[in-house]
DNA sequence: AGCTATTCATAAGT
DNA sequence: TACTTATGAATAGCT
């Protein structure tokens, strides 16, 4: 949908990655719950960003369909307590979560969002980040463009060269005017 | 969608209702499929049939993200006896360490480094992003000075109100020139 | 189950 | 992030 098809594989670009994501996510839960409601369904959805955020939506109460769900399948409902290790594991998750969140924050910085509780300093601090990262890009696609050109110019060249021969070989004459 | 709008309401007749949730679970279930695809997320959908019968939809294995799920809402995990689980924490972990990795590589962009891997197309969107960014900063700083200006100013002219009353209190004259 | 007329969802671009 | 617009998709009402 919109301008044009879209392959069916994961988009690599992330920002757009990010975008696609959060209306499609949109739309995904909208339509749970159109479902849930027209057809008189019970559904339940959970959806995990790659950076583990978590969005769901439950028509009903969340467990009661994920315990229908497990009878479903035949798993016995299981109520376990915690194996000791889990707090480890819990905190370790909770560690890389919360720097990702850091990184995010940076991101949404150096995009110019959330600035409100920036120091002056630190306003300063970024502008000249963003200013070496621009002039970087900028002479990066320079030498890309200038690349193509030659490339693209020398490609010219051969086509023109191998026109004179087609003239030469047809009419055995010199270069064309 | 299709001929004329409808109503956000369970549908009444019953064969239509049959048959829009037969269309729309498909739909739903497709979009479920394609965002975990596209966007590279973790999704569980789980649909029951007002009649029971049971459709779902997991981009990775159900019980791990119902998993993840209970982890998120802070109750403890009642999937199994913990054989299996240390395999989940570390698939976990795994992978948002390599969420963490695509957001350094965002961030090394948006510095200007690490560009050569990029396109033409995503150097101009990179540009684009760059410069939207450093415009907003330096809004910001603007108004941050411009405040910081304005609070001075105000102070300023209040000492010098205190200065003339000062002098009207001690010469008891009228204002200074 | 198929077939369209319509409404929706959404990819790109701003 | 939010809004706009051009297009591809989903689907309501029929058959």
């Amino acid at each position: 949908m919109g301008r044009g098809k879209v392959e069916l594989k994961r988009i690599e670009n992330s920002s757009s990655r990010q975008v696609t994501f959060s209306k499609r996510r949109t739309g995904l839960l909208k339509k749970a719950f159109e479902l849930s409601i027209l057809c008189d369904a019970e559904v339940a959805l959970l959806i995990f960003s790659s950076t583990g955020k978590s969005y769901q939506f439950a028509s009903h109460e969340m467990d009661r369909t994920i315990a229908k769900y497990r009878n479903e399948v035949g798993l016995p409902d299981t109520t376990n307590r915690g194996c000791r290790t889990m707090e480890f594991w819990r905190t370790e998750i909770h560690e890389l979560k919360r720097s990702a969140d850091d990184l995010e924050a940076q991101l949404r910085h150096l995009s110019g969002e959330d600035l409100s509780k920036l120091s002056m300093r630190e306003l300063k601090q970024l502008e000249r980040q963003l200013r070496t990262g621009i002039e970087r890009v900028r002479s990066k696609k320079q030498r890309a463009l200038q690349e193509e050109n030659n490339s693209l110019e020398k490609r010219l060249r051969e086509l023109q060269d191998d026109d004179q021969n087609v003239s030469f070989l047809s009419f055995g004459g010199t270069s064309c005017s």
